[in-house]
DNA sequence: ATAAACCCTGTACTTGGGTACAGAGTCAAG
DNA sequence: CTTGACTCTGTACCCAAGTACAGGGTTTAT
């Protein structure tokens, strides 16, 4: 009989977070058997696809739409949700790169001057917009 | 005479965003003056420094940090709080690298692939921990 | 038989950076 | 002297993905 607790431990989550898949319907609520709700192995197993699915970087939302995708051998959409990600990622990283630059090159320059007060800070406080 | 509404104006900030700010500290609350706050062009000054920053990628509290050290020519302590921020923008981008890496090996053995199922949800329903 | 360990529901809190009101007071232009 | 645009304080809400209880009931191990 497995409890919401035994199942926490087989996926290694916490129980909150399986009430919170619960909630927000990724996960089902079994009904009370006496009292307490039983869990079956098909639960782990959408439990275990979805703690891959979050480590490959997915979203819950995009999760829960290729579990109700799954079994229905639609690759085209499969590969639709997974490029959608890949392009967020892809600008989320030009963004971080281009604060590292910034960045980068500010140190570059406070390390390199002779200036009693810091190029940092006068850069900030320079008042012409960019 | 300096309103809230048009130190907002003339920094393109909300006059939500400047009550933001004084409520978590970041920027003082004038004295009333007959009922209404009035500003002065230092807060102006301020609000612009903390725009740019933003801008920079730097955030609210390191910021708040920067703000406090400005005037006292720290440069050392100013490049160790954007070397903090730089660290940190470091690891994100590595870790949407490697999610990157995963994501388009996924596309790539799904367009490759002549199975009926979709090699991606397959390796999201494998039952082996990695 | 009792106490620890578990389960239930429901609600509030977290982070970061704000946004969105409500309800009341005030200032300035016509 | 009114009306519309502003300001004030205070509170609640947004996103995502949970975490953290409180205050009950239940089951299991000793």
């Amino acid at each position: 009989m497995l409890t919401i607790g035994k199942l926490a431990k087989q996926a290694n989550v916490s129980v909150e977070t399986i009430r919170y898949y619960q909630r927000i319907g990724l996960l089902r609520t079994p009904e009370k058997l006496e009292s307490y709700r039983y869990y079956q192995s098909s639960d782990l197993e959408r439990l275990l696809f979805i703690k891959r699915a979050k480590q490959a970087g997915l979203q819950l939302n995009e999760i829960a739409e290729l579990l109700a995708l799954d079994g229905q051998q639609d690759k085209q959409r499969v590969r639709e949700v997974i490029k959608k990600r890949l392009h967020e990622i892809q600008q989320r990283m030009d963004e971080l790169a281009h604060l590292q630059q910034r960045l980068t090159q500010w140190i570059d320059e406070c390390e390199h001057s002779t200036a009693a007060c810091c190029p940092i800070l006068q850069a900030l406080s320079e008042t012409e917009q960019s």
